[in-house]
DNA sequence: TCTATATTTAGAAATATTTCTAAATAGTTT
DNA sequence: AAACTATTTAGAAATATTTCTAAATATAGA
């Protein structure tokens, strides 16, 4: 999705800590749940936003759902970033 | 601030281009509000914020209050998402 | 001191987000 | 097909966010 997703999805405490546990590899919707003092619903609701915002990829196997980490999009952050720390012209000045 | 309120910080669109305009350099709280189709009040709400995550300092001058970026606390930020990216085991196989 | 300008704060309305429970969907296994 | 497991969707409640208007605060200048 759109630059602006990407930021949101990421403004989450919960959604940033199943990036994290993503980093080791993809796991069910099930498996990351159990990771969290949360409902499956609302696991499956932060999966959501973190899946619109291409963060996540998924991936069927049999009855379950596994998802795994798409890093691609966060490039576009990290040059953001890099832009509004380059272009500060006071930084220039030292 | 902490870390999680540098992300929510970053995840308002106005609040990104306040910064974005900042790094031209600094500008008085009116200037930046002349930049927007938003009440000063509003903007004032929003510097409150960045002021907060610590990615804008303030000085004052007369009756002005003039903000300015610092980009300091941005690198956190770029640590966690390069952590993001590394980490994948997935990546490492390519 | 009085008036004007710049900014912030308070309170309220509108909207968005997060979370839950219960129900629905989808695929599996017997 | 029926029963089971995994996941998502719907609807609602609680909370948070964004924005406004009006009032308050702070400083400057006449």
């Amino acid at each position: 999705m759109a630059f602006a997703d990407t930021f949101k999805a990421l403004s989450d405490p919960v959604r940033r800590e199943i990036l994290m546990i993503l980093r080791h590899g993809s796991l069910s919707a099930g498996e990351i749940a159990g990771q969290f003092d949360m409902t499956g619903a609302t696991i499956s609701y932060h999966l959501s936003i973190l899946k619109k915002a291409d963060l996540v990829r998924e991936t069927k196997v049999k009855n379950y759902v596994y998802y795994g980490l798409n890093t691609s999009v966060v490039e576009e952050i990290m040059l953001w970033l890099s832009e509004l720390k380059g272009g500060n012209e006071d930084d220039k000045k030292v």
